[in-house]
DNA sequence: TAATGTAATTGAATAATATTCAACTATTTA
DNA sequence: TAAATAGTTGAATATTATTCAATTACATTA
């Protein structure tokens, strides 16, 4: 048996999605011919950068999320952004942010489990040049990417 | 005239999308039918959530984005998860999470600006039983939720 | 290990939905 | 206020999802 679930995980979690216009219709009251010229309109004014698909990451083997504020070495601390760049690649990684205060980047992170984690961790010292480290755990995750975790 | 990108805009955070079966069948090279039995299967499971659409934000005047570390008043610290959902029902509110260290909430917000986002933050303090806030600014968005933000 | 049941794959037929188009209306601009 | 531009909409068409039934792969157990 093929097992399509995985390449189909990654696809969806930044893209092959599409509005349903129809449902938006009913919803709105709307013709659904005026809900395609505004939508459409949307997407050609870059409003609109991708649909996508927001999954239970418990269920997918994604279940340990950890937020890591990270210090670069001097050598990149001048052009932080390549290196997120480079750590934005990365499929587990939800979000890099470039921020304010005592770290220069907020890394969002998915991981199977600690483990995982601490190896990604590791990994990225070495490979980001990232002089220190600061991680939280999500201990309970109760909305993310706007969709309200039951 | 009847504006009614704001109601999309709305909806299109958390839902009323959906995949793209034909787009993924010639990616994937499966037969359409394939992927239509698996995307409903991992709908079955829970483990996809919920389609929807992301923006540029900055374009649709969400242009602030801010993480919020939050202690909870002694009399709410007990149970971080009640105040946690009432946070995630607000529309600015992208993430919240319970998580390890000095404070107990993780809260992504996204605002018009800093007026939006100080508005925001006082009136969090009141209504969430706030004790203490410490609050990261991005300065670019590399990536968010999944997608890399050009 | 053969037999039976269950889960997954697939092509063909159908149903649902998006998209195009052209006519019309509202809004903006000169 | 005329002309141009942008937005709305119903009807026709083109795409796409979904259903169905047949087939194959896999797991279970006797």
């Amino acid at each position: 048996m093929k097992d399509i679930t995985p390449k189909l995980i990654n696809l969806f979690k930044s893209g092959f999605c599409t509005p349903q216009i129809a449902r938006l219709a009913i919803k709105l009251k709307e013709p659904s011919t005026t809900l395609h010229y505004n939508i459409k309109k949307l997407e050609r004014e870059g409003k609109i950068k991708t649909y996508k698909a927001v999954f239970d990451y418990k269920k997918i083997d994604e279940g340990h999320c950890s937020y890591i504020l990270a210090n670069l070495t001097k050598e990149n601390y001048g052009n932080p952004e390549e290196i997120s760049k480079r750590i934005a690649k990365d499929d587990k990684v939800e979000s890099v942010d470039i921020v304010t205060g005592d770290y220069e980047l907020l890394i969002k992170l998915r991981t199977k489990d600690v483990d995982e984690y601490y190896i990604w961790a590791k990994e990225a010292i070495k490979k980001y040049g990232i002089s220190k480290m600061f991680s939280l755990t999500s201990l309970k995750q109760v909305k993310s990417e706007f969709v309200e975790m039951g």
